[in-house]
RNA sequence: CGGGGAGUGGCGCAGCCCGGUAGCGCGUCUGCUUUGGGAGCAGAGGGUCGCAGGUUCGAAUCCUGUCUCCCCGACCA
């Protein structure tokens, strides 16, 4: 029965996440404009609803960054290779993902080209971002004397490049958009705070904000950023039980504050180094959302983060009753707007545009509009508004799940359903990675067994560990690699888990979740 | 960076093997009909065949190079 319903309905994409998840995803991201290729390798045009999106998740971040007293900073795009060179990890890290800038001026190459020209080359070539710890470093090093400068707390919204080998649309770019927090601290303990302040902030956001259930947690040792002492994350996972990490936070120690020299003169008058620590968020969030969110009609977008909360489409008809029916919809649209969800004004777009309404409601439909309003004149003449929520897009029937509504009431409690949405995505959500992640798998046989069986989506394991570094570490990780895994992280709060380690044997002193990862 | 696949109107594709005026579906535009839900009929517009060389009387088609995208791998905050 229920089959046949499910058969019956046209869904608004063509891939079904069911049938190949990679193209789902891809169509996702064309279907509802959100980005396209841009003929650079690695790079992507951002289109409006994207591009709004992010401006949203920016928005609430930059709120929650400055809350903590972080101050925004913009640092150059270019960093001379004499900087960055300084750290010897971290130059391990990313050297070999360098966009170098060796020249400043283009000569013709008679041919009718044009050519760096060799006259013009840099005395020091310029690498371009792929992060901006030692520029930052540079900065510090001059704006920190005294203990009574510190902390000093500093974030940048930026572009950085990563010559990645392989892309993905928002998810591995090699420009992508971040933001990069960056601090500097007396000790050891204020920048520990510090870094599991913002993978807090991180967690908060993505729950609250994205509507996408996290586990923070600090990475292995062998997954840490090039340079720091300790890397934190936020995990999500993604509805093909993939593992994303969606937002670091480092403890980084002294090391780049000795080689970019961030001394202060402490109470002592001693000159001491500073301990600094790093966080970022990405565009890859967007994918995140995405993976976690979208369904086979296209994206939904949790409302906090969605440029247009409500959209209306008045069903014009191209006749001399259009000018009533928009007057309706006008009226309906402001006063929406004046109510108040999330927090903040509702934002409503009423969509005149040309065009067939149902033609309108479908582009919505992808783009993942929590509530479309459809207004026709018989609406309007009877002080009703026709609502679907896009998370409850089809009703049993196989048709699009349309609910006719007193305008009034509706108008009365539009926020409150807006932040229902919010809860009922984010439960969702929540309730498909619980259910995702398995438990009692005891030793390695058991790990390989559960993941050769031809699961489709097979979620993460969590299991106790030894939390063994150096060569033992090593060989987790080779047998891990063998089953394409990683550990992604060992959640924060989480108890001893008891019982012995499944890779060595003894006793387990930590809970680690391993997945196959983006 | 290695292996595989692909690039032809906005989107999806055929044509290529075997060189001879660039086609189809959807969408777009116009008209008529229809009108509470992804409309019908008729007509029209729209393409440097990724790019650059080469072979040829003639290249979407054959050859060489190159760029970009997708999948697998390696790599990867």
């Amino acid at each position: 029965m229920t089959r046949s319903m499910m058969t019956a309905i046209r869904h608004a994409l063509t891939v079904t996440r069911e049938a190949d998840f990679a193209a789902w995803y891809q169509e996702v991201i064309s279907e509802a404009e959100m980005a396209e290729e841009s003929g650079v390798r690695g790079c992507m045009v951002i289109k409006p609803w994207g591009y709004g999106i992010w401006e949203r998740i920016q928005k609430l971040m930059d709120a929650r960054i400055k809350a903590a007293g972080v101050d925004n900073c913009y640092f150059p795009l270019f960093i001379p290779l004499s900087y960055f060179a300084k750290e010897a990890e971290h130059v391990d890290g990313f050297a070999k993902e360098m966009a170098v800038v060796t020249h400043h001026r283009l000569i013709q190459d008679g041919k009718g080209g044009l050519v760096p020209d060799p006259e013009a080359k840099l005395e020091e070539p310029l690498i371009v971002r792929p992060t901006s710890e030692t520029v930052i470093g540079q900065a510090m090093s001059r704006w920190i004397q005294s203990w009574r400068d510190l902390p000093l707390l500093t974030n940048q919204w930026a572009n950085v490049v990563r010559w990645e080998m392989r892309t993905r649309m928002f998810l591995r770019t090699s420009e992508f958009l971040w933001q990069e927090g960056h601090t500097a601290h007396a000790d050891k303990a204020d920048a520990m705070a510090e870094t599991l302040r913002a993978l807090e902030m991180y967690r908060a956001h993505a729950e609250d904000d994205l509507a996408m259930p996290v586990i923070a947690g600090e990475k292995p040792e062998n997954e840490r950023f090039p340079g720091a002492v300790a890397t934190y994350s936020i995990e999500a996972m993604m509805q093909d039980g993939k593992a994303l990490q969606a937002g670091t936070s480092h403890y980084l120690g002294t090391g780049f504050a000795e080689a970019a020299g961030i001394r202060y003169q402490d109470r002592d008058g001693q000159q001491t180094l500073c301990h600094t620590t790093s966080w970022g968020v990405s565009t890859r969030l967007i994918g995140g959302v995405i993976m976690t969110h979208g369904d086979d009609d296209g994206l939904r977008v949790p409302p906090a983060i969605a440029p247009h909360q409500i959209v209306i489409l008045p069903m014009l008809r191209e006749d001399e009753g259009d000018a009533a029916l928009l007057a309706y919809c006008e009226a309906l649209r402001s006063e929406l707007s004046a109510q108040s969800a999330l927090g903040e004004p509702v934002r409503v777009l009423l969509d005149k545009r040309a065009g067939k309404a149902t033609q309108k409601r479908w582009a919505w439909v992808k783009k993942g509009v929590p509530l479309i309003l459809e207004i026709g004149g018989r609406d309007a003449a009877g002080g009703q508004v026709s609502v679907v929520r896009r998370d409850r897009l089809w009703n049993e029937g196989g048709k699009v799940n349309f609910l006719a509504q007193n305008r009034d009431e509706f108008v009365a409690k539009g926020a409150a359903e807006l932040e229902d949405i919010q809860r009922a995505l984010h439960f969702e959500a929540t309730s498909r990675r619980d259910a995702q992640i398995h438990r009692g798998i005891t030793d390695v046989a058991g790990l390989e067994s559960f993941f050769a069986e031809s699961k489709r989506y097979p979620g993460w394991v969590e299991l106790g560990w030894s939390r063994p570094t150096g060569a033992a570490l090593e060989q987790v990780v080779a047998t891990l690699k063998a089953l394409k895994l990683t550990v992604r992280n060992t959640p924060m709060h989480a108890p001893a888990p008891g019982g012995t380690c499944v890779f060595t044997g003894q006793q387990a002193v930590e809970t680690i979740y391993v997945a196959r990862s983006y």
